[in-house]
DNA sequence: GCCCGCTTGTCAGAGTTTTGTAAAAATGAC
DNA sequence: GTCATTTTTACAAAACTCTGACAAGCGGGC
């Protein structure tokens, strides 16, 4: 599964440039040349890195950030711009942007950079392992084996419920948002639609709350996504 | 718990600024002047983040930057040096640094890119979420969970209350105008008409405010818009 | 001080979006 | 092909946001 790259430029020669190299380092990029646009695909699908340069048509690529930031704060953010001066920079990050690299640039030293935001950036959904097994309530759970002990006995979870479960229960306490989600549990490249998220946290409410019209661990946040609570 | 930083720099006049200015930002900070020292104090203790000149007596940047990653793929690196060509950067971020700051260097921006760095090691670590934590009067808000308490006891905000929140907290002190308001919280092309942001604000005074008539904490400013004072 | 025009406060639904739920359809392993 | 699992579809229910009406408040000109 390719690491997944959005590419916001409005040069056209650097734009394919860039997107070429990238794409031989074998990223999948996403390559586009207005900050709405930009604004747009973000929101419509899911990437692991966002290049922005900073001048753009109808929107700049701080806007841009402020934006993407307002709805999520983990996405690695690049800027690339074409003045070098430090406030350029001071004002690149205080908008929330992750890098900076002045243009012109070595291609290479993009490519360093971007692997390295790519890095931290999976360093989060990658697996850690050292959970196998979690008590909430009356319940029990294996995440080796899959077996599970809920309010009507015992259980095989599969395995897409078990990443599921897992997830909520890692960030448990914090809301995890439908976005997150899809990139855990699903990867970059499905999408499945809307209401299959809901229907796991349905099979989970049955399987391990009391009642269900009072959910005592699956918490429902809305316009954001689900949260664990022990 | 202080986020703590490893400094290592045989400038003495330079690493005493440097140090200074990062405790300054609540950074507790270890400063050793070379290499091999610096890789016994990283084997010692813990730290959420190395500050490494390539220059040193001893033992270069680069070597002890390679022996850190034997052992520590994850701790953030950051790379300082004298000469701004981009080989140095590209070996830098061949032995597994993060990042590279050339000199001589802004200290705002040296400062950014720290917490930048800091902010990535952190992620995943139960302390990221009282960052993002608020308290005013006898009232608080958490931003992650969006959990408040008030005058009339626990709340949970929804996602557009709590995005206005965060903007009236982040200029707290200074008006913030309907049209930032709009800008930043419904974003770049909807508007919704004149009165929604006053129901919100209402809201506010209403989960937070002793006495509505005469509100501590959610100010109007007459023809501009909104003012949040602590 | 008093009036007038404009801005803000307040409230009650209407309108919209998001989530809950169940059943049917599609997928994929065996 | 069969079965378990996953995804889609459809609709209901809930929650949130927005609008429009009107009241109240503010400030400038007189």
């Amino acid at each position: 599964m390719k690491p997944r790259i959005l590419l916001v430029e409005d040069e056209e020669h650097l734009l394919e440039a860039v997107k070429m190299n990238l794409e031989l380092e074998d990223y999948e990029v996403v390559a586009v040349a207005d900050g709405e646009l930009a604004l747009l695909k973000f929101k419509d699908q899911r990437f692991n890195l966002i290049i922005l340069d900073v001048m753009l048509p109808r929107m700049d690529g701080y806007a841009v950030c402020e934006q993407i930031r307002l709805s999520d704060m983990d996405i690695p953010i690049l800027f690339l711009t074409a003045k070098g001066d430090s406030n350029d920079k001071i004002k690149g990050f205080k908008v929330g942007g992750d890098d900076y690299l002045p243009k012109p640039f070595n291609l290479e030293e993009l490519l360093l950079r971007v692997k390295v935001l790519i890095k931290h950036s999976l360093k989060g959904t990658a697996e850690e392992g050292s959970l196998k097994n979690y008590k909430f309530g009356g319940n029990e759970v294996n995440f080796l084996t899959h077996e599970a002990k809920g309010v009507n006995g015992d259980l095989l979870l599969t395995k897409r419920e078990a990443m599921l479960l897992k997830l909520l229960i890692d960030k448990k306490g914090e809301p995890v948002s439908r976005n997150q989600i899809l990139q855990y549990v699903w990867g970059y490249d499905v999408y499945p639609s809307t209401r299959t998220i809901d229907n796991f946290i349905l099979s989970f409410r049955k399987y391990f709350e009391e009642d269900m019209k009072e959910p005592q661990h699956f918490h429902s946040i809305r316009g954001i996504g689900y949260k664990f609570t022990d």
